[in-house]
RNA sequence: GCCGGAGUGGCGGAAUCGGUAGACGCGGCGGACUCAAAAUCCGUUGUCCUCAAACGACGUGUGGGUUCGAGUCCCACCUCCGGCACCA
C-alpha cells in the first residue's frame, strides 16, 4: 500500500569504535540481546483476554517493493511506540504486520527481468520481514497476512460471490485507458502526456465490461457515520464528505423537438431553470451517439473526445470544448427550443450524463457560452441587503439570490423557487426530486495477472455465474512466464477452460483480477484470526474495531473509504459487530530529503544521493556549497523533495540501522518532526540522536558507579532536591500527555533531553540525591522505552533489575505531591511588550500581583510617572499594564 | 481544474485554550582535553543598532482587520505539498 519504492543502497562499512568497544554504548550486541529475549519469551504474541482492556494498533501494511524505506520506518515506529506505551498501561495489545503482495510492480519486474511475479514478491517479503525484525517492532508475527496467498484471498472471493447473489456486485461497461499498440489496458500512472509509457502510442478511451461493488448503496451511511468518527482527523473526514459529494437536486426531462425522446438532466440549481440556454450531454450519451450516426462532424468530435486518458485530473484541466448536435429540446416551462450540445466536460458517470447549461449563474457554463457565443441570461439577482455586483458580461453570478426574469417565479428565494419548480414540474411528470452522489460504484476489474482472480464463470451464451462456494478458491498459478505484456492467465486457454457448474457444459473463467484495494480493505480483520476456517471467526469481535490506525495521508480518501465500506459489508454478513473499522486515525507526513545533481555538457541531469555529498557552511552556518565525496568536486543543490527513486534522494534505513543501530533510527524518526508533518532526513540529525544515546548510556553508568542508592525519603529532601524532583515529575506528566493525547513524540523526547541536561548538572553527592537520581534514571528509561526499547532493556538491568519485559512494568506516573509549587513567575508587559518578570506566591491576590508588577523597576521606568489606564492580570501567566 | 493541508532563525522544529516567539536537536563560532585526531566537555549563536555592554528597535509567507495582547482568530492573496477513482 505504501507508495514509490526507493533506491536501495549498500550499507556502508564502518570501523567499530575501538574506545567504545570496551565500555561505552554498543548498539549491535544490545539490540541482538533484547530482540533475542523478546523472541525467546514470545513477548508480543497475544491472545484474546476478556479480563483486560484490549488495544488494537494497526499500521498500513507495506507493498513488498524490495526494501523498507524511511516512510515505512516512520509509520511503523509510531505504531510501535503507541503499542508499547499502551501495553505499559496494562492493555492487551495486538500489533500485527503483513504484506500487500499483489500489484503492478511485480508484473513490471517480470516483464523487465523475466522473473515470475510470485518469486520476486516472496523474495522481497523475506528481505523486508528481516528488516522489520532488525528494527525491533513488537509484532505478533504468528498473525502475518500475505495477501497473494490463496489462504488469504480465497475469503474475499467467497465474500464476492455472496455479494453477487445479494446484488451488491454487478457487471457493466466502463471506460479504461487503452494502448492501441500494446493492445493493453493502462493504469493512469502508465499514461505519460497522453501516451503509453512503454509503446509511446497515443492513449484512447475504450469501453469494456467490468465488475463493480455497489458502494453507492452505502453512500448515505458512509457519509453519516463520519459525524461520529471523533478520532479521525477533520481533514480526512472533509475529503471523504466531498468525495461522496451528496447533493439534493432535481432530475428534469427536456423533450426532444421533432422526435419521441427526451433528455434527462440533473441539477442542484433548479432555481436557475429559466436561465437555461442549452443542454449539454456527454460524448458517450445515447443521444450523442444517435446523432453521430448521421452527422459526421459530431461523429468526429466524439472520436476526438475518445482520445486521451480517463483520469479526472486530465479531463478537468483540458480545454472545455463542444459541438452543436443540431437537435433541439423544449424548455420544460417556457417551451422555448434549446440547442443540444455534446461537451467534453460532461461526464457520463455522474448524474444522468447530461446537464442544463445556465451561463449566467455557473462559471463553467459561462466560459462555454462566451467561447461559443451562446446567450447568457440573468435570472438570479443578489438577495436584498447584498452588496454583490452582477456583471454577466464578465463573469457568472453563482450565489444564491432572488429570482428575476423568471415569470411567475420572480421574487422567490432559492428554497422557495426550488420547491415551486419541483412541484409544478412533478405535476406534469417532467421532473422529480433526487439525491445524487458524486461517489461512483467501485470498479474492481483489472486486466492484469498478478492479482486475485475474480471468481466468475461465463457460460457459452455470455451469462456470468459465480464460482460455486465449494469450488473456491480460484487459485492464481504462480509458476508462469511472461510473453510480452499480456497476462499469462489470459494467454493460457487451459487455465480459462472450465465447465458450467449447473449444466456441465463447457464454460470459461473470468481472467480479470481484483483491484489490489480489495485485499487492503479487509486485512485488518483477518489479522485477528489469520487461521480462521471462514472469512472471520469470533476473535474478530473481540479485537475490532481497530483502536488506532496509522498510515500515510495519501490514503485519505480511496483506501480509507473502501476500508470503511468493507467493514460494513462484513458487519452485514454478521462477521463483526461494529459499524466502523477504526475509532482513531493518524495520518503521518512524508519523508523528504535534499536533492543534489550534476548537469553534463549534453544537458543530462544526474541525481546524486545525499549520503554521497559533503556540505560546506559559511561562518553563520548557512550552506554555501556541496561537493561529491568521491571526487571532491562541486555538485548543484536542488530542492527538498519526497524521497524517491527518480531524484535519488532515498536513504536506505537498513544502512542506518547497520551503522547506528535501530534505536538511533527510531529515535530520529520520532524526534525530527511531529507525526503529521513531513520529516526531513538529515545525516547530522541522525548522528545527534546517536550522540544522545551514547550520553544516556554514559550518564546511567556514572550513576550506577556512584554506588547503590538508598531508599528515597521524600520528606527529608532539601530545597534544590525538591526542585529537581518537581522537574522530574513535571517531565513525567508532560511525556505521558504527549504520548497519550497529543501524539507529539518530538516534544516528549525534547522534554526528556531537557531534564537529562538538568539532571547531569545536579552535582549533589549526598545519599538522598543518589536516591533521587535512581528514581530519575529509572523513570527516564521507562519513559524512553516505547521509542528506544533495546537500550532501555539493557539500562534497566544496569539499574539493578533482573532481565524482564519493560512492557510489563507500569509506565511512570507523576506524583502529585512532587508537583506542588509555592511561587509562580509572572511576565510583566507594558502595552503588550515584555518589560520584566515578577515572582509571586501561587496564592497571591490580584491586588498583590498588581502592586508587585507596578513596583517593578522596568515598569516604573516605562510609566515615567504616568498612571496606568488599565491593568490586566491573567493568574499564573502575565500582567499587562496599559497606559 | 476540483478537494485537503503547510509556510516560524543558517536547518529540523517548539510555543498544547489568544498571554515571555525561537524549547529541544542539528549546523556555525570560540575554548578545554590531546603530540595530533576522533570522542567528550564548557561557552556562544534570530536580525538591526553598538568597539562592547546596557538600553532599544524589528521579527512567525504577503496585505488588511479584531484585541489590553495575534505565530495562534477573521478577510483577501502568494508559494509549496498530498489526493482526484487502474501506483500503492
Amino acid at each position: 500500500m505504501s507508495s514509490t519504492p526507493e533506491s536501495v543502497r549498500e550499507p556502508e562499512a564502518r570501523d567499530p569504535k575501538s574506545d567504545e568497544a570496551a565500555h561505552g554504548y554498543q548498539p549491535a550486541p544490545i539490540e541482538r540481546a533484547a530482540q533475542a529475549y523478546w523472541e525467546r519469551t514470545r513477548a508480543f504474541e497475544v491472545t484474546e483476554d476478556p479480563n483486560r482492556p484490549k488495544y488494537y494498533a494497526l499500521c498500513m501494511l507495506p507493498y513488498p517493493s524490495g526494501a523498507l524505506h524511511m516512510g515505512h520506518v516512520r509509520n511503523y515506529t509510531i505504531g510501535d511506540v503507541l503499542s508499547r506505551f499502551k501495553r505499559m498501561q496494562g492493555y492487551n495489545v495486538l500489533q500485527p504486520m503483513g504484506f500487500d503482495a499483489f500489484g503492478l510492480p511485480a508484473e513490471n519486474a517480470a516483464i523487465r527481468h523475466g522473473i515470475a511475479p510470485a518469486k520476486w514478491t516472496y523474495a522481497n517479503i523475506e528481505t523486508m520481514r528481516r528488516q522489520l525484525k532488525s528494527l525491533g517492532y513488537a509484532y505478533d508475527w504468528r498473525r502475518e497476512v500475505v495477501t497473494c496467498r490463496p489462504e488469504y484471498y480465497r475469503w474475499e472471493q467467497l465474500l464476492f460471490v455472496r455479494l453477487m447473489k445479494r446484488g451488491l456486485v454487478y457487471r457493466r461497461n466502463s471506460v479504461v485507458n487503452w494502448d492501441p499498440v500494446d493492445q493493453t489496458v493502462l493504469a493512469n500512472e502508465q499514461v505519460v502526456d497522453g501516451r503509453g509509457w512503454r509503446s509511446g502510442a497515443l492513449v484512447e478511451k475504450k469501453e469494456i465490461p467490468q465488475w463493480f461493488f455497489r458502494i453507492t448503496a452505502y453512500a448515505e451511511e458512509l457519509l453519516a457515520e463520519l459525524d461520529r468518527l471523533d478520532g479521525w482527523p477533520e481533514s480526512v473526514k472533509t475529503m471523504q464528505r466531498n468525495w461522496i459529494g451528496r447533493s439534493e437536486g432535481l432530475e428534469i426531462d427536456f423533450r426532444v423537438i421533432g422526435g419521441g425522446g427526451k433528455v434527462r438532466v440533473f441539477t442542484t440549481r433548479p432555481d436557475t431553470l429559466m436561465g437555461a440556454t442549452l443542454v449539454s450531454v456527454a460524448a458517450e450519451h445515447p443521444l450523442a451517439q444517435q446523432v453521430a450516426a448521421t452527422n459526421p462532424e459530431v461523429a468526429a468530435f466524439i472520436a476526438e473526445c475518445r482520445q486521451g486518458g480517463v483520469s479526472a485530473a486530465e479531463l478537468e484541466t483540458q480545454e472545455k470544448r463542444g459541438i452543436d448536435t443540431g437537435l433541439r429540446v423544449a424548455h420544460p416551462v417556457s417551451g422555448e427550443p434549446l440547442p443540444v450540445w455534446v461537451a467534453n466536460f460532461v461526464l457520463m458517470g455522474y448524474g444522468t450524463g447530461a446537464v442544463m447549461a445556465v451561463p449566467g449563474h455557473d462559471e463553467r457554463d459561462h466560459a462555454f457560452a462566451t467561447k461559443y457565443g451562446l446567450p447568457i441570461r440573468q435570472v438570479i439577482a443578489p438577495a436584498p441587503g447584498s452588496e454583490a455586483v452582477v456583471d454577466l458580461s464578465r463573469e457568472a453570478y453563482t450565489e444564491r439570490g432572488v429570482l428575476v426574469n423568471s415569470g411567475k417565479y420572480d421574487g422567490l428565494d432559492f428554497q422557495q423557487a426550488f420547491d415551486a419548480i419541483a412541484a409544478d414540474l412533478a405535476k406534469e411528470g417532467k421532473a422529480e426530486r433526487r439525491v445524487n452522489y458524486r461517489l461512483r460504484d467501485w470498479g474492481v476489474s483489472r486486466q492484469r495477472y498478478w492479482g486475485c482472480p475474480i471468481p466468475v464463470i461465463y457460460r457459452a451464451d455470455g451469462t456470468a455465474v459465480p464460482v460455486p462456494e465449494d469450488q473456491l478458491p480460484v487459485v492464481l498459478p504462480e509458476d508462469v512466464t511472461f510473453e510480452g505484456v499480456r497476462s499469462p492467465i489470459k494467454s493460457d486457454p487451459e487455465w480459462r477452460r472450465t465447465v458450467d457448474p449447473e449444466t456441465g457444459e463447457p464454460a470459461e473463467r473470468e481472467t480479470d483480477t481484483f483491484d489490489t484495494f480489495v485485499e487492503s480493505s479487509w486485512y485488518y480483520a483477518r489479522y485477528t484470526c489469520p487461521d480462521a476456517d471462514g472469512i472471520l471467526d469470533a476473535r474478530a469481535k473481540y479485537w475490532l474495531p481497530v483502536d488506532q490506525y496509522i498510515g500515510g495521508i495519501e490514503h485519505a480518501v480511496m483506501h480509507l473509504l473502501y476500508f470503511r465500506f468493507w467493514h460494513k459489508l462484513l458487519r452485514d454478513a454478521g462477521l463483526v459487530d461494529s459499524d466502523e473499522p477504526a475509532t482513531n486515525l493518524l495520518c503521518q507526513g512524508m519523508v523528504v530529503a535534499e536533492t543534489f545533481y550534476r548537469d553534463d555538457a549534453d544537458g543530462n541531469r544526474t541525481w546524486i544521493n545525499p549520503a554521497d555529498v559533503d556540505l560546506a557552511f559559511d561562518e553563520r552556518g548557512t550552506v554555501v556549497g556541496a561537493t561529491l565525496k568521491a571526487d571532491g568536486q562541486p555538485v548543484s543543490i536542488g530542492p527538498v523533495e519526497k524521497m524517491s527513486k527518480s531524484k535519488n534522494n532515498g536513504v536506505d534505513p537498513q544502512a542506518l540501522v547497520d551503522r547506528y543501530g535501530a534505536d538511533t533510527v527510531r529515535l530520529f524518526s520520532m524526534f525530527a518532526a511531529p507525526p503529521e508533518q513531513s520529516l526531513a532526513w538529515s545525516e547530522a540529525g541522525v548522528e545527534g540522536m546517536a550522540r544522545f544515546l551514547r550520553r544516556l548510556w554514559r550518564e546511567v553508568e556514572r550513576h550506577v558507579a556512584s554506588g547503590p542508592a538508598p531508599k528515597l525519603d521524600k520528606a527529608a529532601l532539601t530545597g534544590p532536591q525538591r526542585a529537581l524532583r518537581r522537574e522530574l515529575h513535571e517531565t513525567i506528566a508532560k511525556v505521558r500527555d504527549d504520548y497519550a493525547r497529543r501524539y507529539t513524540f518530538n516534544t516528549a523526547i525534547a522534554a526528556i533531553m531537557e531534564f537529562i541536561n538538568r539532571l547531569s548538572r545536579f552535582d549533589d553527592p549526598s545519599d538522598a540525591a543518589r536516591a533521587l537520581r535512581q528514581e530519575a534514571w529509572e523513570a527516564i528509561v521507562l519513559l524512553l522505552n516505547p521509542i528506544t526499547p533495546h537500550i532501555c532493556h539493557a539500562l534497566w538491568q544496569r539499574l539493578g533489575h533482573p532481565e524482564m519485559l519493560l512492557e510489563d512494568v507500569s509506565f511512570p506516573e507523576a506524583d502529585p505531591e512532587a508537583l506542588v509549587r509555592e511561587s509562580a513567575t509572572l511576565v510583566v508587559q507594558v502595552n503588550g511588550k515584555l518589560r520584566g518578570q515578577i515572582e509571586v506566591p501561587v496564592d497571591a491576590s490580584r491586588e498583590a500581583i498588581e502592586r508587585a508588577a507596578l513596583a517593578h523597576e522596568a515598569v516604573v521606568r516605562q510609566l515615567a510617572g504616568a498612571a496606568p489606564r488599565k491593568v490586566i492580570v491573567v493568574p499564573g501567566k502575565i500582567v499587562n499594564i496599559v497606559v
